[in-house]
This record gives C-alpha cells, structure tokens and sequence, in this order.
DNA sequence: GCCCATCGTCGAAGCGCTTCGACGAATTTT
DNA sequence: AAAATTCGTCGAAGCGCTTCGACGATGGGC
C-alpha cells in the first residue's frame, strides 16, 4: 500500500501539499494538483483510515443501532437501513452497524473508542435507557423515533399523530361514523415504542373532535390474535363500518378474517392501513394506505447528522407529515348507513 | 477522553506497559496488572481505535456486503446480517455494513483504506465480478453463497443441491410420484443467482435417480404469477399429487391459489418448501419445509473469517446439511393413487 | 558460586496522516 | 517605491497506540 509520501515523492511535492490536495484546505496550484492527482491515481492511493481519524479526529463513520431481533417489523427496519447507509455514503460516510441488544454498553464502546462520528438510533422507547447515556457522549446523535424527554437530542419520526388524524377524517368524509382500531401488539405497547402511543393518542383525539364513535384494541400477531381482536372491537361496538389498522403483521390474517367471516373489503368494511407501500398493494384488495417512509426518515436523519457534524443548527423535532394513498380499500357510505 | 498515557501515569507505569496489560502479549505481575486496570476503570479508558488500527494494523472490524435493494428476500436477508453481527460482537470485532450496489469499487474503497481487516459478502452471482477483485485485496474475504470460480475464496451456505435432494425424497417416499417444482422468479435465474441453480440440478437429479416424473417452472411474484406457473406445471405434467416450493414470496398466493381452485393441502397436493422456519409456520397450513439456516450460514461465516485473520486453516466449501421439518402440508399416497 | 535463561518493565521508534507556523514569491495597497 | 497582503509550498510536530530491543532482577542448573 503505498503512503502519502510514496505520492509526494513521486509529484515531487511535500506530503502536506498532497494532504492539501486532498482535503482542499489551503489552495494549491493548478499543476501541482494535477501532478498530485496523477501520482495519486498512478500509485492507487487511498489514504489510511486509522492514520486519518488519528490525526483528524474524525472517522467518517456514523453507527446505526438497530433492533435486529426477528420479531419487528422486519421489511420496515430494512429499509431504514438501506435508507441510512445510501444516504451517508452520499455524504461520504460509512456505517458501522451495532445491534440494540448491546445496549448502553455498545453505544459507549464505539463512541469512547473514537470508532463513529455520530450515532443514528432506531425503535427507541418511551424512556429509553439509552437516551441520558447518549448525552454524555462527545459524538451527536440522532434518533428514528420521539422518547420522551430528548431534549437536546434530534429526533426524526413520521407524524404517528398526524397520521391518525388523516386515516380517521379520511374515513369521517367517506361516511363512515363507527370505526375500529386494530393496533399494534401489546408486546409493543409494552416495549412502550412510542409510535403506538402517538398514533392512539391522535386517533382518540380525531375521534373526538369528529364526533366519532371509536373503539381501539391492541392485536396479538396470527390469526388467533386477530380473532380475537375483532371479536373484542364488535362486542364493544356495534355496526363498525370501517377499520383502521396500524399493524402490519396483522393484516394478512385481518382480511382473511373477514373475508372468512363473510365481511366484504369495502363494501362491508372499509379498510384504512398504515404500513409501507409495497404490503398495501401486495394484499387481494389493495388497500388504502398511509405510507411509513422508511426512506425519507433514514434519509432524513442521516442529513441531520451530517449538519450537526458540520456545526450547523438542526431542528430538534422532524415529524414527517403522512401520506395517504386512497386504493380500493374505502368506500363511501350512503346516507342510510349513517 | 483519557490516553493511554494518562493510564500509565496514574498506575504509574509505562505506557508499554499499560498496552500489555491489555493485549496481554507479554508477562505482566499480578499487582502491576492490578493497579493498571484500576485506573483504566478509573478513568474510563477505552482505546483509541484509529490509533490502535494504525500502529497494529488491525481494525477489528468486518466488512459486510448486502444486498439492500427491498426486493429479495429481506427477512433472510435481515437474519444473515443479525447473526453476523453478533458473531462479530462475540469475536470483539465490528460490522461495517455496505451495500452490493457500490460494487467493486466499495470493496476496494474499505479494503485499500484499511478500514476492515475482512469482508463477507452475500448475494453472490454466478460469474460475479466482485471475485477478481477480491482475489487482489490483502484481507481475506468470505462468500455467503458459491459462485462458479471461488478458487482460494471461503465460500458458505446451504447445500441447495441437498435440499433438493431431501425434498423430493421425502415425497418420494410417501409415495408421490408426479411432482413439481414452482421455482424462483426469472430474475433471480437471470441474475444467476446460484442457489437457484444448484437446487434445480439437485432436483433434477434426483427425479432421475429416484424415477419420477417432475416438471420445474420459474414463478413472478404475485397472485398472477403464481397462477401462470401453475397453469404450465399442470399443462405439462398431468395429476400432479405434490409441489416442491423454492420461492418465499410466492408461498402466499401459491397457497390461496390452490385453495380457491378446490386442492386442498395436503389432501390432493402435498407441498414442501424450502423457507424460514418461521415463514412456513405463518401460513394457514404449517408447511413441512427445509429451513434455510440463516443464523447457521451467518455464524459460520464470522467464525471463517476469524479463523482466515488467526492464520489457521479453513475449509473453502462448506455446505451446510439440509434438514426437513414435518409439519402439516405432506400426507401419504395410497398406492391406488401412484 | 557462576552462567544463562526467564520474567517484568521501560524507553523509543514508528504507524500514516493532518495541521500549524513559516517563508519566499507574486501581487496589491498606499 | 516601500509596505502590506495573499498565494503556494514546505517542514515539523503530534495524534494515541503497538512493538521491539534492552536491561535489571530472579531463579535454576551445574
């Protein structure tokens, strides 16, 4: 591998000026640089890593801590990743990948060691442990998702409230007056992620400001939870028109639920989901949906690391407002089903 | 951030010293090593990364390649990346994580900058151009999947041709005899991908050698790409009693197609697929199936890996054993039917 | 009781890069 | 025309660690 004096030798230069070249720090002159450039080019140099971050105090690298157990949300998390790592190579960055499971101790590691410039956390919870640690960290981070108190810290999320509000007015202009929520699984409301908190939260507010009669449940995943789901949300209110469903697992077995059950999507029971685009439009009856943009959110955070990392000012709140997608799903309600 | 040098002054060692402590490369008292660790817990000392990689020559972390386009097969995917992380972890070693799309010139870009001090690359194709350039970087890389030419490359994965094998012999043994297989979409027999291969020459084989009369078919995703397949595998073999599925996402509609037109699983077709465990359990009928051992092929491949960095010996080709799961999808044929 | 090997520690060199101050030369200002 | 800037480049220091050779102190073999 040869070395920056290997280049500087053969352009005939010093190793700061190649090190200019590089970096564009100080000017240099048009032939000097080209000379630099070919010997670079010539040599196939590329600078060392380490050598750089010792010197430079910066790595380049932003860690990406994921939730990589089985049981989430899987095509979502991916995308999140996919997202964060396109967006930083943009940026000329990489991304070193931890797991949630490390815990504290993780973020600690990497981040005390010099390894990351800057964090991006996913799946936080309400009162994430993990949020007091990250603020004694010299490295900025930023968060997919809205805990509690992070003050101080950037968050990033898509508008859970919001999205609520859209899915349930959607549904009030469409006729519909009795309307379900089937929503995630208790283990998630447990966990306390804070998205089913905000999206109940907004939904109950719709609910009221709508006048709507509503009734909300969590939803074990399989077609036993769902079941069972469906029966509490009926015994609690009868004549539900419309459903809206903030669990993507549960919707496969949702529709063959009420399709088993003789309920017909929309004619019977309209249908509004949120869930990424592609799961809406892989079920028989291509649903209405409200994207998760797992994209722009990565996207997104990743552009607000790199701004912090810059010492530029940030927003500290980005909800994302949704987006909803009317396919065949909904329908609307004639006056006498009101 | 304290150094190793505020270390040494507070045990009131040298810093070489303090760096043998913690590589434990040369002899060090009982106390000494006491007083040392004393003070880096003291202090909260962690190593500098950079620093150490540049006087060492050692990263300590992993280049992982994946495919993050949204299109195959994520939850596999997802489940290679967990388990290699956490091997990782377990080896003290980090992930970097790029994606397939930066091509050749990601690999050279981490490798020649000594970013990492190993690669392991999956979604490997048939004549994949990564190869060549893998041969010519000085860390050792390992493939999770088996391309035409890996001569002095580690390669791991499931041994597709066997699962074949395993699959058709199970059928073969309840007595079926008119079998077919719904194979995975053209474009991944277009991007020659080599599992696909692999386990259409073991199933071809097989249906030789154990006497049966098979009939094979790519299938698009989707609910029509699904019903086209089957429509070929009818036309061209009559009175097939049972499938051999190798195609994840087309397991779903299969299922709701052979449900719509009156074949009852496993009453008048047998199916068997090759997918997650946790896949064939989500489907209405549990489906014996052959699992593909993602966190296996994963762990097997850091362990590879680690081995290649420790200088031992290692196997270029292993293929991991096949094992079919019973569940509820298969059922005898009496011999009236054969 | 002497020689050698081993043990435990230290000092210094060096990994490859960035960055700061310095310094002629060229250019502008007064 | 002298003084002050700016431009383009260099040299050297230093980032924090590992590692090699050296060296006094022990201990064993004879």
């Amino acid at each position: 591998m040869p070395t920056i004096n290997d280049v500087a030798k053969a352009a005939g230069v010093s190793p700061s000026t190649v090190s200019y070249v590089l970096s564009g720090r100080r000017p240099i002159s048009a032939e000097t640089r080209a000379r630099v450039q070919a010997a670079i080019a010539e040599l196939g140099f590329h600078p060392h890593a380490g050598a750089r971050a010792l010197a430079s105090s910066k790595t380049n690298v932003i860690a990406l801590v994921a939730p990589l157990r089985v049981d989430v949300n899987v095509p979502v998390i991916m995308q999140f990743a996919t997202a964060v790592v396109t967006a930083a190579r943009s940026f000329n960055h990489d991304v070193l990948l931890l797991t949630k499971d490390e815990g504290t101790a993780g973020l600690e590691r990497v981040a005390h060691s010099t390894m990351v410039d800057a964090l991006i956390l996913m799946d936080l919870e309400r009162d994430d442990l993990r949020i007091p640690a990250l603020r004694k960290l010299k490295q900025p981070s930023v968060l997919i998702g809205l805990p509690a108190d992070h003050t101080g810290i950037a968050c990033v999320d898509l508008d859970f409230a919001a999205a609520a509000r859209v899915a349930l007015t959607h549904l009030a202009v469409h006729g519909h007056r009795r309307i379900g929520l089937v929503g995630p699984s208790p283990a998630v409301y447990r966990r306390q992620t804070t998205y089913a908190d905000r999206f109940l939260t907004g939904f109950l507010e719709t609910s009221v400001d709508l006048g709507l009669q509503t009734v909300t449940h969590p939803c074990e995943p399989g077609a036993e939870g769902v079941r069972s789901c469906m029966a509490d949300l009926d015994a609690e209110l009868a004549g539900l028109t419309a459903l809206v469903v903030h669990n993507e697992e549960a919707l496969r077995p949702l529709l063959d639920l009420l399709h088993a059950t003789g309920r017909r999507v929309p004619e019977d029971v309209s249908v509004v989901a949120v869930c990424p685009r592609d799961v809406a439009t892989a079920m028989p009856v291509h649903l209405t949906s409200i994207d998760i943009p797992a994209h722009d959110v990565g996207t997104l955070a990743v552009e607000t690391v790199i701004r912090l990392l810059d010492g530029r000012r940030v927003e500290y709140t980005r909800l994302l407002a949704p987006s909803l997608v009317e396919r065949e799903s909904c329908r609307e309600i004639s006056s006498s089903h009101r």
